[in-house]
DNA sequence: CTTTTATGTAACCTACTAGTTACATGATGA
DNA sequence: TCATCATGTAACTAGTAGGTTACATAAAAG
């Protein structure tokens, strides 16, 4: 139902600490519009509009027209799809492999935690 | 415990296809070397070890080195700090929003689903 | 000691990202 | 109609991402 390439957009969108405070504004406030929403940034409204480009991208961010406004809505299909293929894919699995890894990440050990394969090159 | 330049890093490190083989291939081979990893794919060596750089720049992998060869190991925890940010901050509250939005996505329709706020600016 | 093997570093190129200013379009209100 | 306001488009720039080739280092094997 979602491919890489969808993935990466969505990832890709998240990626960017401006973006996901915009989806939080939209999330909050839906049917906000672009140049009420650009007012709550810094940068230009068409900056703004950029990253509006990307998360609507991704599926993330929905518009309409209505007027002379666009009025913005948040979607949250594509991070329930994620949060899903993570659950069933990545973290039930994972989870359960973190013990015997977690303490390189802490601070480097000299020694290997396993010696498995390694060959095929 | 993790602050918006950390999700940064992983996020932009999850944006890419390659780099999510890269973890699942660490994560069914722990302890798999550079090159060995890097046979796998298409492009040069030295690209792969940047894109090692940045997994390891979000901490999605851990290395030793051990010999001449340096040895990969796969690390769940930034995932799963994500994961349960959305399970508690957004998933839930934006699952409950989804079936207002939805139809939104799915078929662009012309009436709004809400009139609320859009004031600010 | 010399050669091979695994990894790392440097320098460079191309494409894309994120930002800008200037201008265009199109609906509203007086 | 005309001025205004919300949004959109175009063209440009600086910086970063992702890739390359060439060379450097350091451990193992002979």
């Amino acid at each position: 139902m979602m491919n890489d390439r969808d993935m990466d957009a969505v990832f890709q969108a998240l990626a960017h600490e401006s973006r996901r405070r915009m989806l939080d504004i939209v999330k909050d406030e839906p049917g906000i519009g672009v140049g009420a929403l650009a007012a709550d940034f810094d940068v230009s409204r068409i900056a703004v509009m950029k990253h509006l480009s990307v998360l609507e991208e991704a599926n993330l961010i929905v518009s309409e027209k209505h007027g002379r406004t666009r009025k913005l809505y948040f979607n949250a299909a594509p991070i329930q799809m994620i949060h899903d293929r993570w659950t069933s894919d990545y973290s039930a699995y994972w989870a359960g492999h973190m013990t015997r890894i977690k303490y390189l990440a802490e601070a480097r050990h000299e020694t290997a935690p396993d010696e498995k394969k390694q060959g095929k090159s």
